[in-house]
DNA sequence: TATTGTTAGATTGTCGACAATCTGCTTGTC
DNA sequence: GACAAGCAGATTGTCGACAATCTAACAATA
């Protein structure tokens, strides 16, 4: 008999659903940063009470991408440039950690979803759907977490590629044009097929600092925004 | 004119005073893992309705404190022996990191800091006070963190504590005997006043090797008395 | 005029009640 | 006795209403 493992069913919440509601709103750059929550407008679009939203809300706080002051009101986080310099600095940090971990495991499987997961980046690219294109090499980056076997580990880029993802599609949105050169992430998949370790977590650095540049750029122009009012 | 710099004034609301009650209850172990939290039983005791506590369970829930399984309930998180490890081995990491990036920052204010937060431990060590031993342990290795300069290195380390800060008191109250010897921190303190970086990093890896093993012990007499059921 | 009180409106925080779901037991059937 | 169906109690999820608090505009006062 074949062993089937089935993943774990929908979460049926109105809370979760919500969730990834705002979450992906959020994400995308549809709810701008500063930008208020308002609890009453947002349940009553989503046909839902304000209990539900409440909670999903307390989540994204601690989630790191909204922040709550009290009695005043719920806010999509600021981005300020050395939020992201931050943000991508720990990235590579955590990026060499994980790429030592995976390094010792890695197999077929591995390098299976290592081209399948580079197979959807690039498909996103030729479709030109930025937003989906940003997602993809976000799960590209992310095998290495989820083959370190580090529960802590891949919790903490979890909670970190929120943000990446929010600071990718603003800037993409500021600049409304097509996301990096199509040919980057060859050289990181080849890496991590390879023998030599130490070169596929310093190509890791590199290959972030490309895109981290544009990324600073876009923040330091919000500086400057911001600084105005 | 004395520049005085006010601080937040204190949270008033219900919800953030539940979240530091049974953060505290959790972290001091008087909460065990896998123990479920009735909301109505809580609420009562508590004084307060459910909706406050259920954000305030949603906030602990995103913490990683507790689990939350839809109409089953919320529950404190149970402690494997792989969680420990996968702590320690990320603290580790970032803890050479938060070094790194304290190093260049460091001025009489973080030396006098230092000391004060030595100091604390020390004081709770002869008062034989282990909760508030662990406490100020974590509190006297978090100033790197907090020197660093990095907001989301120093959410991460906030998230780590707390997991940390649990598996001690676990430990502490199965063995139910006076943590480790008075002088274990002494060296990591003179490292972190000394002038060379990579003997810091260098102890601050051994340091944590050392609890280390007695923690793991624990957690294995935890995974053996799991299997049984 | 500048500052301080006051008030109305809007928004968040909290409450108590109801609906949906789960768990364990009982009942009925073979 | 084994097993499925169904019922009762307990618990979580959601709702609508009320209380507490904030904001901004306006009035009062020096």
């Amino acid at each position: 008999m074949a062993k089937l493992d089935f993943g774990p069913i929908a979460d049926t919440t109105r809370r979760a659903e919500i969730v990834a509601l705002l979450r992906r709103a959020i994400l995308t750059g549809q709810l701008e940063p500063g930008q208020k929550l308002n609890e009453l407008r947002i349940s009553e679009q989503m046909r839902v009470s304000r209990a539900p939203l409440r909670e999903a809300m307390r989540e994204l706080v601690q989630e790191g991408i909204l922040t709550s002051i009290p009695y005043a009101g719920t806010f999509v986080i600021d981005v300020t440039a050395k939020d992201i310099i931050d943000a991508y600095s720990l990235n590579k940090v955590l990026d060499e950690f994980a790429i030592e971990l995976t390094w010792p495991q890695r197999d077929q499987r591995f390098f299976d979803e290592l081209d399948r997961r580079h197979e959807a980046v690039k498909q996103a690219t030729r479709a030109v759907d930025t937003t989906r294109q940003i997602e993809t090499a976000l799960q590209l980056h992310g095998l290495v977490y989820e083959w370190a076997d580090n529960s802590v580990l891949l919790e903490t880029w979890q909670r970190l590629t929120s943000r990446l993802q929010m600071y990718f599609a603003l800037h993409q949105r500021a600049l409304n044009e097509p996301v990096p050169a199509e040919g980057v992430h060859e050289t990181y998949v080849a890496l991590l097929k390879g023998a030599d370790l130490r070169a596929a977590q310093h190509h890791a650095r590199e290959h972030i600092d490309v895109d981290f540049e544009e990324l600073l750029a876009y923040a330091r122009g919000l500086e400057k925004r911001a600084s105005k009012n």
